[in-house]
DNA sequence: TTAGGGTTAG
């Protein structure tokens, strides 16, 4: 009886302005007052009130009303999915649209596996899904995540010839980019006829998301090589990030560049991710500048320049970001206070290190994780607190894990303890640590000692277990390129040139006093073959390579992935005088600026 | 008839 009274009042208002209109375009009419209706809600009250409104007008029963009214509810900010769900539940007609709409719903809410139980019913009832189900449902997958689920789903693609969508093909980029399955990740990538900017963006951010920094810059170039080159703030924070795993300043400088031409008003992500970039990559002087010339910063952004200080070594500085931090009514979290305590670890300030530790618990409840105690630990040992070090170890709530007993071995490597050291070692392979590194640095403190049958034993143990140490690496930016050089390496194209300058360096720091130092060479060999070893390491290839190709007077930028010996830092700062160059090295922790002979870190790392 | 993919940082 109501729809019958719409059907008139909708003729009526047509007839007066058209001739007279069928009955059914007079229905839309209906529809049409349904979704200007829906139109105007802005929260719950207002979507009840225009619910009521429609089922008196007997709009229900359309089954566009009703799978508006079920969006509406679903997808809004304000909505409800259990009163989506409640109307859904008491619709006649449910076909695709309806069931998309609901697992739309469920993955906006996070309630992913609802959104696959939704498409499970979806079988079940005989609804065929459609090109609009699948970018939904994969993501689904991909939150979860759930590989094995998602492959279903592509069998179900294929199945049912959606394969070639490319909203479907993203979704599937990005579903296997983020379940870790890189391979068939690009397989999808490789097969389609027509891409779009997001099928690059899925692409590069599943490489992103792996660590596969170096991918990521080779996929940015075939990007832009194949026109899709635009201003992308989201590809080009991953691109950021590779820069920064890399230390690729200068192609950090382009995306910055390019981000300054061509998008106006840079976001808080993109400015944060561009600050870490130039941190990282060992400018804090302009990691510095655009921190401070940040309009809003948040709690990330204080995080990023606070460890940013810290892996340079400006503890001091860093304690008064957070003092500043905490005076602008940011409430910091864990990952803040490991920053902080990093901070106090590479400045040697014991002290104010153990005040933030109290202070983290006392005053902002929170709990020392074994992420803190690390940190702790680390701070001890560089310090030389050994023993205190192992005491904090021991009164620890938590049973310590491989990163602290690795930190106090590192430690009571650096300060000669080898009864720590084998107390930390037995540790580190009672917990069946699979490092070879462990086992080295353990037979390098025999070495030291001169306990040769010690040093057979240990390596012995790690042969035994199939480890091998991971060789050390040096990366150099020249030109935008990034050159990699492993100890003694004589595989680079321009291997022969690189060793000539390394004679004509040594030839020149003699004349300044140096002499190598051969205690860094861990092997029973002989004084010849150890200072040979010595002069092959991969940052000394790597300083040359770059005295090469670069102008003189220009910075010189190091990478390595592990710590460098004492013999690297001495040499690297005579070079630094020599050359009249300013030679940055990041490690694993921190950075190290070697100027006028003298290194920042004032020989404290 | 309705709608969908890539949202990035410590």
């Amino acid at each position: 009886m109501i729809r019958t009274s719409v059907l008139h009042q909708t003729h009526v208002l047509v007839s007066r302005e058209d001739p007279p209109q069928s009955p059914e375009l007079s229905f839309k009419l209906g529809e049409k007052e349904c979704v200007s209706l829906l139109k105007k809600c802005s929260n719950m009250e207002e979507f009840k009130q225009s619910h009521a409104r429609i089922l008196k007008l007997g709009l229900f029963g359309d089954s566009f009303c009703a799978s508006n009214l079920v969006a509406t509810c679903a997808l809004s900010d304000w909505g409800s999915m259990d009163y989506a769900c409640s109307i859904f539940r008491q619709m006649d007609e449910l076909g695709s649209f309806q069931f998309n709409t609901m697992m739309r719903g469920h993955v906006k809410d996070m309630n992913t596996e609802e959104a696959l139980i939704t498409y499970k019913e979806m079988a079940e009832r005989g609804v065929k899904p459609d090109n609009f189900t699948y970018p939904t449902l994969l993501k689904a997958c991909a939150r979860l995540p759930a590989v094995e689920e998602g492959m279903q789903v592509h069998a179900h693609i294929l199945k049912l010839g959606l394969e070639n969508d490319v909203f479907v093909q993203n979704s599937l980029i990005s579903m296997y980019g983020k379940c870790g399955e890189i391979g068939v990740c690009c397989a999808v990538f490789e097969q389609m006829n027509e891409r779009s900017v997001a099928s690059w963006s899925a692409l590069i951010t599943a490489h992103a998301s792996l660590g596969m920094w170096s991918d990521c810059l080779r996929l940015l170039g075939d990007m832009s090589n194949e026109g899709y080159w635009r201003a992308e703030e989201s590809i080009l924070v991953s691109v950021l990030s590779a820069c920064t795993h890399l230390g690729a300043l200068d192609l950090g400088r382009s995306v910055h560049g390019f981000l300054l031409r061509n998008v106006s008003g840079l976001n808080v992500i993109v400015e944060t991710s561009l600050i870490e970039m130039y941190l990282k990559c060992g400018s804090l002087y302009k990691g510095m500048c655009l921190f401070q010339k940040m309009a809003k910063k948040n709690k990330l952004s204080y995080s990023v320049m606070i460890s940013g200080l810290a892996m340079h070594g400006y503890g001091r500085e860093g304690l008064r970001i957070f003092t500043e931090m905490l005076e602008q009514g940011l409430e910091p979290d864990d990952i803040v206070y490991v920053g902080v305590l990093n901070a106090c670890s590479h400045a040697g300030l014991v002290q104010e290190g153990l005040q933030c530790f109290n202070r983290m618990k006392l005053e902002h409840g929170i709990e020392p994780t074994i992420q803190h105690y690390g940190c702790m630990v680390d701070l001890m040992g560089r310090a030389g607190k050994i023993d205190e070090a192992l005491e904090l170890i021991k009164s620890m709530p938590m049973e310590p894990n491989d990163v602290l007993w690795r930190s106090l071995l590192s430690a009571s490597k650096v300060h000669n303890n080898l009864q720590a050291g084998e107390i930390a070692a037995k540790q580190l392979f009672k917990l069946d640590s699979q490092k070879a590194s462990d086992y080295v640095v353990l037979s390098n403190m025999y070495a030291q000692a001169q306990r040769w049958e010690d040093v057979a034993k240990t390596r012995t143990n790690m042969f035994s277990k199939g480890l091998s140490q991971r060789p050390g690496f040096s990366l150099v930016e020249v030109k935008r390129k990034m050159h990699r050089f492993v100890s003694q390496d004589a595989g680079h194209p321009q291997s022969e040139s690189v060793y000539e300058m390394l004679y004509q360096m040594e030839w020149q720091l003699k004349f300044e006093g140096y002499s190598p130092d051969t205690t860094q060479v861990l092997c029973d060999v002989d004084e010849e073959e150890k200072k040979q070893r010595l002069s092959g390491h991969s940052q000394k290839l790597a300083i040359a390579y770059a005295l090469i190709h670069t102008s003189q007077g220009s910075p010189i930028r190091i990478v390595r992935n592990l710590r460098m010996c004492n013999d690297c830092h001495t040499y690297t700062k005579l070079i630094s005088i020599i050359f009249d160059r300013e030679i940055t090295v990041r490690d694993r922790h921190r950075f190290h600026h070697f100027k006028d002979g003298a290194c920042s870190c004032r020989d404290y790392w």
